[in-house]
DNA sequence: TATGAATGAGGGTTCATTCAT
DNA sequence: AATGAATGAACCCTCATTCAT
């Protein structure tokens, strides 16, 4: 039950290189946040690093890369908080507006990186967006499960499941791209979930799903 | 009542100016349409223009004045056309549904000015993001004013009527910001236009309205 | 016969760029000859040419472009000067020696840059390195024709005329690859050229024709 | 007539840093010969040789010595080859050709590592450059022998031996530096060996000797 | 008023070299 | 003896901006 040498060097060097990879794309997201993707340069985010301009090409083949890896990191606690969220949850409203709420609230948890991905994706090619693209898909699934859920229950009105679900990872999006609105008015998270769930998700509802909801 | 000679040149040369300024912005406008407002350089605006380069500087001190005149326009068309799609209409629940219609057929429009929009918002000076955000306030007006209407009217549920109306433009904006994925689901304008009618307006209304406006 | 003010500035313009092309190319040129095709950076070009770097690209596309140019003009001057210096004789053998002797001499002229043309093939991309090899066949006409012509006329030997064009060639640019080695001989290029004259070009007449030449 | 133990670990070591040495060389003119001595960058010759970038550093001071010791041992086979294949050959023409051809063959088998040759001369420091140029001067002995030797023996026409010998080794070189043009006629090295011959080394000799092997 | 040649700081990227382990 | 992570100067190229004409 012995670990030899070398194997302990290959999961220390292993360990190193994850921790490298990750503090790059951690001040690549720092610096996009609060300088602008344009001053995102190779340059600044080495700096930001703390390590050199060459460093980071071995660790990612391009400037594309860290980008997306940044993206990637921030899409993939989207995908998985929300399913997180209403594991436990029976009705199948109360998992639709759970979804949506935990959505929102991650959505708060990085305000900034969420811009970013509307801001950056000018900085993509085509494979890279496709796969940004393909990821936001994949947040987008938990949410059409829950609508869908409901959906099959009878809880839903005549709505497009799909476009139903696409709104509302749209309007957690919002909460990000149009805080400097809602912040202007006052507006907290849990406010603004619980205005957009009124507003929204109960219209989508049949009137006998709403006044058990409402109830 | 006469014009003396210094004044009509003066009249002259701001009407010239106002024209050169006019087709610079468009100049500029096309590029982002058609290029995806990555190659949109202040030499490649100066060509599109049919102008040189020297010639920009004349009519606008930075680059970001022409973006700026270029999104105004575009914000501008939006605050135009609402009202005037509306103009004869006298139910309040068409006149919301008409709005939001005719904003999310604008933003087809200018689909890639709206992305830009986003996009280049952290590239902008404060000031001129201020301006930007404050325009398109402007945008929302129209849309607040039919959801009061409707509201007065007794049409809508218990909903807040200027998250209401900002859910709408921003719906209005998803047309263009994710219209990669409608694309992809081979939806036209109308179509999308049709099923978020059906989705999120129809939701806002009492049962009375809607069963009025279902007839 | 009057000329309108904006062809007299197109001309100008025109006459102007070419200068600067000119002045470019030559500054590369005596770069790479002094420095050794490394040191041949586009700064460094754009320094010894007097000019800024964003100019270098004003009018040529690539790094690439300049060292082609360079090249080109090198080459140019061979595919000229031979067909001129052999225009008046008639003996086909003079044609050969008399071919042979102005390509040696074009060669010292230019004794830098053909080693350049040996050196900074490696830069160059698989069309480029094709397009001065074409460039190179092209100084190779005048030889071949010239050995053609002696050919017909019964003075040479059985031997492939263009491989022994091709060597005349080679030997020619011998004279500048190992200039180190025939200076320390203490040989001057006529010297050069009338020893190999000996060596090669009358080895490959017949026995009459070389003892008419030798007479 | 014993050895001490730090005389055998010294030996050992020495025997082994050979081996390194070797090793980092042949990967480095493997690298030449594959990939065109472009990529022979330091990292690429580690990883062709199996060893660390580290490593390099502690046989070589520099990039210019692993260069220059791939240039050396590509030059030694040619200052080797040539004498071995002629050893036993009396004739005195026989031995020009078959040393050229021989010559030739070596050229081939390091075809790239010859290029490179004459590429590398001006990255090389003054130096390097004169170590080279003396090498090539070693390689040339032999075919200066046989000249000297066809000569001799009276075979020769009134042709400088140096010179006639300097022209088979440049005309060998010839193959690999104008591989291309040879390779587009689909010429092998034996056509080349013998279509040289056939041109240039008969061409030396005086119509006796040249009766005398042709017959 | 209008031009467009000219600038040069700054972008992304490579690679010879070093050094802690 | 050996590693390879780390460095950073230098590379090629772009583009917002200026200015002599």
């Amino acid at each position: 039950m012995s670990i030899d040498g070398n194997d302990v060097t290959a999961a220390v060097q292993g360990a190193r290189a994850e921790l490298r990879a990750r503090q790059i794309v951690d001040a690549a997201i720092a610096l996009m946040q609060e300088k602008g993707s344009n001053a995102v340069s190779m340059q600044a985010i080495a700096k930001s690093a703390g390590v050199s301009v060459g460093l980071l090409y071995k660790y990612f083949s391009d400037k594309e890369q860290i980008l997306l890896a940044a993206i990637t990191r921030v899409l993939g606690a989207f995908r998985d908080r929300v399913p997180q969220a209403i594991e436990g949850i029976d009705d199948p409203v109360d998992r639709v507006t759970e979804a949506f709420a935990e959505f929102c609230r991650a959505v708060d948890d990085h305000r900034h990186a969420v811009v970013l991905t509307y801001r950056e994706s000018r900085s993509l090619s085509r494979e890279g967006l496709a796969d940004i693209q393909g990821q936001e898909l994949e947040t987008l699934g938990p949410l059409v499960d829950a609508v869908r859920g409901a959906a099959d229950a009878g809880d839903l009105r005549d709505v497009p499941p799909e476009l139903f679900a696409y709104d509302l990872l749209v309007l957690a999006h919002t909460w990000a791209l149009k805080h400097w609105y809602f912040h202007a008015q006052g507006l907290s998270v849990d406010q603004y979930v619980e205005q957009q769930v009124r507003t929204v998700v109960l219209g989508a509802l049949t009137d006998a799903a709403r006044s058990r909801v409402e109830r």
